[in-house]
RNA sequence: GCCUCGGUAGCUCAAUUGGAUAGAGCAACGGCCUUCUAAGCCGUAGGUUAUGGGUUCGAGUCCCGUCCGGGGUACCA
């Protein structure tokens, strides 16, 4: 139940009767009342002063009037210029808390048998390299987003379209033949992407050389990029790779598995996973018979080198290469095959793709073509754009080594969490394991929280000199906010101390306490908009919120030492639902809570 | 060139979608541990919201211009 929408419709029933006209859809204003005045929600009033023929201050002075008499939640007002300040009876809050603490699962939405499917597709990397910066953004945004959908009773399956086939992939492949000496990730002790990965910067090292040499022999840039022997190389092995050549499919088999075996370690840190895995050199080829009928049914053209196009035009777009004039396909002919074989194999009602906001026009084509090949879910996709990760220096650069790899940064993230610990000293009573567990889910909150409190669609600058914060508005403070009250609770439970919902008519709130309910009342609101707005940063900058709430509350008033027992009875519900929201918004995040730390 | 997204405190980010005196954290400075975990709490300082106009009761938010930056505009993905 939401206060604001049981007051709107008193409100409205209000003006009716006070100034005789009804007001229009959706300009009876609601918001949270500012801390600096007094009350609870804040009505702006402008909207009615010309209907109500009144001046603003006296608009509101009668409407409030009206309020306190005959509203069951209204028990007091205030007027501030235009701003009705509304006080909420107390009862109010204390339902809302006792309702918090009742309800299993408080703010969100149960997945039933019949809630909608929606499928997210997140991570997609190549397999070619490491995972970086860049695609922890992707994972975590989309794992998030997952979740975030489940609280909000949508069915969820996360899917990953690996892209495992390509000139990159062939890079590295080459790469292994001419310099490999048969190395392998057991022989060498090297993370098999990692190893992959270093053989496709040798690869683009020796590309680069070749280029330069035949510069200075006289050849354009252009023809020099088109004829150096490495990358005509790598094209032969794709050429091989798809007229499916033994010898050829067996070192990518090989290779690939490699890189899946070290992807699986880092999703696994990462705390990511996925339901249904798809592979493009299993897709693509549907994509090229989708788009082969599409130019037999004339939705598609050829041209005369028989390269096969779209015409975007009536779209307002330009014209789009769907097919090579070699026949190969490429990445739009690829997403074309993924999207028709995932609707054959689920009931999809929502495709979501995360991927950056470079590919913007990429999706707004697949759309487009989807819906020309006569699939009606084609236009409906939505594109999860979200921002870039920069380097103070700017754009992280693969060839300038500017990356920041994935697992290393994971790793260095523990390390600075055990350097910290150790030093406050807080976990001595743990086994070894169960402080190392501590300490990684530390570094996993400080990283995962200062990712996902950005707006996902803005870019955003990670500097990896400075070392993410513990402190402040930072993943381990909210961690550590819930060990302290799971202690509080401990200490509770050690000592038997009943606690009850029900308290007595007279029963103040303090100051603080009231404020920290009336966060607490927000939690559904947060958990509804972030799912209509696709965004983790709204549960992050909620949570955020609550713990800081929490925190003044902790400093200023004693739970368990507290002489009331009514009081404290009160404040270990509090408590109690503090970490009951904590945990499921964070989770949101995936983002674990320590018990101690 | 064209399309598109953005510019908020020294730094990293917010701002209830057009509402009150633009808020947090970090960094700086000053306080608070004999008391439920100080990874905490309180305070000081820091702003012409890139810039010029417009719309209105009201603009960081909407419209137009200018400047600066990102991305796209590939027979790359």
């Amino acid at each position: 139940m939401n206060i604001e929408k049981l007051l709107q419709g008193q409100i409205t029933a209000a003006i009716e009767k006070v100034f005789g006209f009804t007001p229009a859809e959706g300009s009876v204003q609601l918001q949270q009342t500012r801390r600096e005045f007094e009350g609870d929600i804040t009505l702006v009033v402008f909207p009615f002063v010309k209907n109500a023929r009144k001046s603003p201050e006296e608009t509101a002075r009668l409407l409030g009037e009206y309020l306190t008499q005959n509203s069951d939640l209204v028990e007091d007002y205030n007027v501030v210029k235009g701003f009705l300040n509304l006080t909420i009876v107390r009862e109010w809050w204390i339902k809302v808390l006792a309702n918090a603490f009742r309800q299993d699962k408080f703010g969100v939405t149960e997945v039933t048998d019949d809630s909608n499917l929606v499928m997210i597709e997140y991570s997609s990397p190549n397999t070619n390299k490491p995972l970086h910066l860049g695609h922890i953004r992707n994972n975590l945004l989309g794992y998030s987003l997952s979740e975030i959908m489940k609280n909000n009773g949508y069915k969820v399956v996360k899917t990953n379209i690996v892209n495992d086939r390509g000139i990159h992939i062939c890079k590295s492949m080459y790469a292994w033949q001419q310099w490999g000496e048969g190395k392998t990730p057991e022989s060498t002790g090297i993370k098999g992407d990692h190893l992959v990965g270093d053989f496709y910067v040798m690869f683009d090292q020796q590309y680069k050389k070749e280029i330069t040499e035949l510069k200075e022999k006289g050849v354009p840039q252009e023809e020099a990029e088109n004829i150096a022997p490495s990358i005509q190389a790598a094209r032969e092995l794709l050429r091989k790779w798809e007229a499916n050549d033994a010898e050829t499919v067996n070192l990518w088999k090989t290779m690939n598995q490699w890189v899946y075996d070290g992807f699986d370690v880092t999703y696994k840190e990462m705390g990511v996973d996925f339901d249904k895995i798809y592979y493009e050199s299993e897709t693509y080829l549907h994509g090229k018979d989708e788009v082969l009928r599409g130019l037999k049914e004339g939705i598609f053209y050829q041209k005369d080198d028989s390269s096969v196009w779209a015409d975007l035009t009536p779209a307002g777009l330009d014209q789009k290469l769907l097919l090579r004039s070699d026949g190969t396909s490429v990445y739009m002919t690829q997403d074309i095959g993924t999207a028709q074989m995932r609707f054959k194999d689920y009931p999809i009602d929502k495709m979501v793709y995360v991927v950056g906001n470079e590919q913007n026009y990429h999706f707004q084509v697949l759309a487009i073509l989807l819906d020309m090949l006569g699939y009606e879910w084609g236009k409906d996709l939505y594109h999860f754009s979200y921002g870039m990760v920069e380097l103070p220096s700017g754009k992280m650069k693969s060839r300038e080594g500017t990356v920041v790899d994935a697992d290393d940064l994971m790793a260095e993230m523990t390390e600075v969490a055990r350097k910290m610990g150790e030093e406050l000293g807080k976990l001595e009573g743990l086994t070894k394991e169960e402080a190392d567990r501590t300490y990684k889910m530390i570094a996993l909150g400080a990283l995962k929280y200062f990712i996902l409190k950005v707006d996902p669609k803005k870019n955003m600058t990670f500097n990896p000199e400075e070392s993410i914060d513990f402190n402040g508005n930072t993943g381990p403070f909210i961690q550590y906010t819930h060990a302290r009250i799971q202690s509080v609770l401990r200490k509770a439970e050690d000592t038997g101390i009943s606690i009850g919902i029900d308290y007595p008519n007279d029963f103040e709130l303090e100051a603080k306490e009231k404020e920290l309910l009336k966060t607490i009342a927000l939690f559904p609101d947060a958990v509804t908009q972030a799912g209509t707005e696709y965004s983790p940063a709204v549960i992050a900058n909620y949570c955020y919120e609550l713990t800081k709430q929490f925190n003044q509350f902790y400093h200023d008033h004693s739970i368990l030492n507290e002489s009331d027992p009514v009081k404290k009875s009160f404040r270990l519900v509090l408590s109690t639902v503090v970490v009951k929201i904590l945990r499921t918004g964070m989770g949101m995040l995936g983002i674990e809570m320590p018990d101690r730390m």
